[in-house]
DNA sequence: ATCAAAATTGCGGGAGTTTGCATTTTGTGT
DNA sequence: ACACAAAATGCAAACTCCCGCAATTTTGAT
């Protein structure tokens, strides 16, 4: 493997994981502790990353103006979310939960469409401001500073009011028999309310994510209209929810 | 082989691959690695690859997960924020309005610090996140893509029945006669009701807003408890404020 | 067709990089 | 203070790169 990718690898588990830990790397890596120490090193200099006995820290840089969203499997995404944007017409009502993959999908969303969109996400919020044609509505409440999203009551208050055609739900997890589920609660509670209030359910994720499971319900399988994964809608790991006369993309 | 044939090889696996190796590429095209070196550094310059140290990687343009924000004037900035930072104590609830004089104000807030805070701003919202100790309530509505901040009847609603202890209030204008003046009705609408939920009032900007107008009026300028500007308090520029009683950090 | 200039290629060798190991130094937790 | 892990240092071997050069091919003009 070439220097400049292990590279890439370093930054892309330390933005992932907050922290590398030197013999882990070496393991990974396959590659001597040595050699992974200076790789950390030359990122320490470059002021990529800030290196601590035993490993390395993400540095966070307080001075800059951007804000950084990190997209894992960015490729994936891609793919879901060009297959996904068939579904969208002028004129619709939407809402979006939070995730990567519906911000890749903002990113991807037509210049020309016209859509009203209600979305709890900051980032995504973000990303729709660039489209000069979509009325967007952020929806307040406290922040989930981790996710990047409001929660609570005043979030259910204003998606309870809400009559959208399509939300488009990002998936923690999903499994045949319990179908979605969240890590959190809140954000389980949200999702509940945003499918209470729309007449079309699709809920993109990455292929990953199948047959996985966490500990808040969400809905049964059967309440989501759509799925949209990265594969092929005729693979075998899809055929379980095939079987449920769930629509695939 | 033709060179440009060689060179559509390279790309293709490059593409295929991620990574090509220069030694690899030698084997395939039955060529010394001199000259596949040389192509590699053509195509470099060409910017349609990167050359690395034994081979080449995939140019990736870094597709906007970055937000960024532009602020002008920043140092000046800085001066301003420094100062208003000793209007802070723990336990505090504070509202803030958006523009990027409060942006580097949210920069600059220690991390130690426990504080409520209410925006209505993306970015502001987004910086905060980063500290752990502050709660963060942001206020949902329509968005106004272009200050990106939410204005409209939600916001009024929302702020209508915070009671806060200190309101951050950015300036379009300021002039002794009409007091803080504003671009947009709605915004100056917002503001508006900023200031009735709150004990005290604090406004921050540069010199340069300094007796200008604008069509729309938030508030008098006795409304106001403090201005900050990067202007030393004693300066003359500032003679006509200070004889209306109003504190000047 | 002929010739010269320009471009391309492979090679030798020197310079520069990278890597793992041995050794020494430094840092951490008990 | 101690033991032990991690890091820095020095070093040699292997690898990669670049330069100049000569051989070869291509190009373009006559």
């Amino acid at each position: 493997m070439l220097k400049a990718q292990r590279h890439s690898y370093i930054m892309e588990k330390l933005r992932a994981e907050q922290k590398v830990v030197t013999t882990d790397l070496a393991v990974d890596l396959d590659l001597s502790e040595d050699t992974v120490r200076r790789d950390l090193n030359e990122l320490d200099r470059k002021k990529l990353l800030k290196k601590v006995y035993g490993g390395a820290l993400l540095i966070k840089e307080r001075s800059s103006n951007t804000f950084n969203v990190h997209i894992s499997a960015e490729e994936k995404k891609e793919k879901i979310v060009i297959k996904a944007l068939s579904l969208l017409h002028d004129d619709q009502v939407i809402i979006m939960s939070g995730g990567t993959t519906n911000l890749v999908f903002a990113k991807f969303i037509p210049e020309h469409l016209k859509l009203t969109i209600y979305t709890y996400s900051l980032p995504i919020a973000m990303q729709l401001s660039k489209l000069p044609n979509i009325e967007l509505i952020l929806i307040g409440g406290k922040m989930q500073k981790s996710a990047m999203v409001t929660i609570g009551i005043d979030v259910i208050q204003v998606l309870s009011k809400i009559r959208a055609d399509i939300c488009f739900i990002g998936a923690s997890s999903i499994n045949v028999k319990q179908g979605l589920t969240e890590v959190g609660y809140e954000v389980s509670v949200v999702k509940k309310a945003m499918i209470a209030s729309s007449d079309k359910v699709v809920s993109m994720f990455t292929s990953n994510k199948l047959n996985t499971k966490m500990p808040h319900g969400v809905c049964e399988l059967q309440e989501l209209d759509t799925i949209v994964t990265e594969l092929d809608p005729d693979d075998d790991r899809l055929e379980k929810y095939r079987k449920t006369g769930i629509k695939i993309l």
